[in-house]
DNA sequence: AAATCCGGGATTTTCGAAAATATTCCGGGG
DNA sequence: CCCCGGAATATTTTCGAAAATCCCGGATTT
């Protein structure tokens, strides 16, 4: 059923603008399975949205390697593979750590006043989707993912790059293509473990005494970790689907 | 007076990609100002593409940040400046250095031979500008810079890294609009000097003896030089502009 | 049997105009 | 004289349909 936008528009939101937010959002929890083709038709019965904005949402996100052009074919959502993530997770921490380094170098109080008080709000959300006592709702694990974006955000976020800045949120992006799937498994989020909130704590404690080393090696390693978690999930997915 | 597109979409070009490529080619050479408009009207007029080619055109340019978009209110050429430059040499030398590296490491025979014949055509094409005697054509020059491109692109092209490759070539686009000026101004090209050829060739030279540190260290140092020389040169032009 | 060559239907791409939105200009009031 | 509405104009955004292209299946040829 496709959504009503006749009252949208509000502010300066085009529908163009829309469409590109609903898609990459529903790309990045995986709605649409990676390799599949997005048909005009197909969307905009799902979305409501007409070609047009629908193109430009697609164009955009072409630039982004979240979706992949095929000339007169149209657009498909971007393969991924365990090649594909390491790629995305070392480029990540290329970037990630030396805008972190720099922010560490650089930061004032506000900074140092972003990185705590976004810690503070993702803690809140994690202790309390761990104590649910019962699965989340999407609501609920959109929100922590979202707290988990905007602390890492705050923790680059003196680095003084723009272009740091916005190769990170591509490559979250990226990552968070492999990180959705099991925050939603049968036995709960797989990332929801105090280890995870006390690694992050432990980060941002390091930032804010300017413990640049420990601070930057720790995010590598917290990086690295996942990718791992991730990559065993994935072989156990594959060889389940290969019947071995 | 708009060009024949009736002929066209040989091959899997699309409109959308035609337009892509020369709006695209035309910010690069400094053909639009920075922070000026682009009306669609107008670029219907110069290229001869109607509404949806062009838009589809500005919105991959957008993501890429050649251009910018205002809600309802079009697109612009992204704006210049030397902080803005900076930023985009230093990310670039994180990148580039980091996959340079990787390729000497892992590179092989194809890859030293990319490396050499990259570095040939530049050369050759290079000490053909230089003995011209007179201004070169913009055909000349787009060769030039073409080959500067693709030997960059050739010294990285080992690296595994299919992110770091974008990174790189978005970044050698932004740096491109700080350079291009300086290949057409009255006294000739100010990067037409044996002095960069040979810099170029040192580095080649490095790259498929496998002496990772120098090669490496002389790319950033090239990187930092292009990037002073053109500060003087900006600074100059102001100081020009300003009547000072 | 394999390869090639059509049609018909599905899909994308492009167009031109309508709708929505911004911008400019002008006159009136403070 | 300057500031504020409000119509007229310019521009962008969106729509629906036409044109171009692709895809699938069946018939024909080798």
């Amino acid at each position: 059923m496709p959504s009503d936008n006749t009252t949208a528009q509000t502010a300066d939101q085009t529908l163009g603008q829309l469409a590109y937010d609903r898609i990459r959002a529903d790309i990045l929890k995986g709605q649409f399975r990676p390799g599949s083709p997005l048909r005009l038709q197909a969307l905009k019965e799902r979305y409501g949205f007409s070609f047009s904005p629908l193109r430009e949402a697609l164009n955009r996100l072409q630039s982004e390697q979240l979706v992949v052009s095929y000339a007169a074919r149209g657009f498909r959502v971007t393969e991924i593979s365990t090649t594909e993530m390491w790629d995305a997770i070392e480029t990540r921490i290329l970037i990630d750590c030396e805008a972190f380094r720099r922010s560490i170098r650089r930061g004032d109080d506000d900074w140092e006043g972003r990185v705590m008080g976004s810690f503070h709000k993702l803690s809140v959300c994690f202790e309390r989707n761990l104590k649910l006592g019962r699965e989340a709702t999407e609501d609920e694990t959109t929100q922590l993912e979202d707290r988990h974006r905007a602390f890492h955000g705050a923790l680059i976020s003196a680095s003084g790059s723009n272009w740091m800045q916005v190769f990170s949120t591509q490559l979250y992006n990226q990552t968070q293509r492999y990180r959705w799937p099991y925050f939603t498994t049968e036995g709960g989020n797989v990332f929801l473990k105090q280890s995870y909130l006390a690694e992050h704590s432990q980060i941002a404690a390091h930032a804010v005494a300017r413990r640049e080393d420990e601070a930057v090696a720790m995010m590598a390693k917290g990086f690295r970790r996942t990718g791992e978690i991730i990559e065993s999930l994935l072989k156990g997915q594959d060889e389940v689907a290969r019947g071995t």
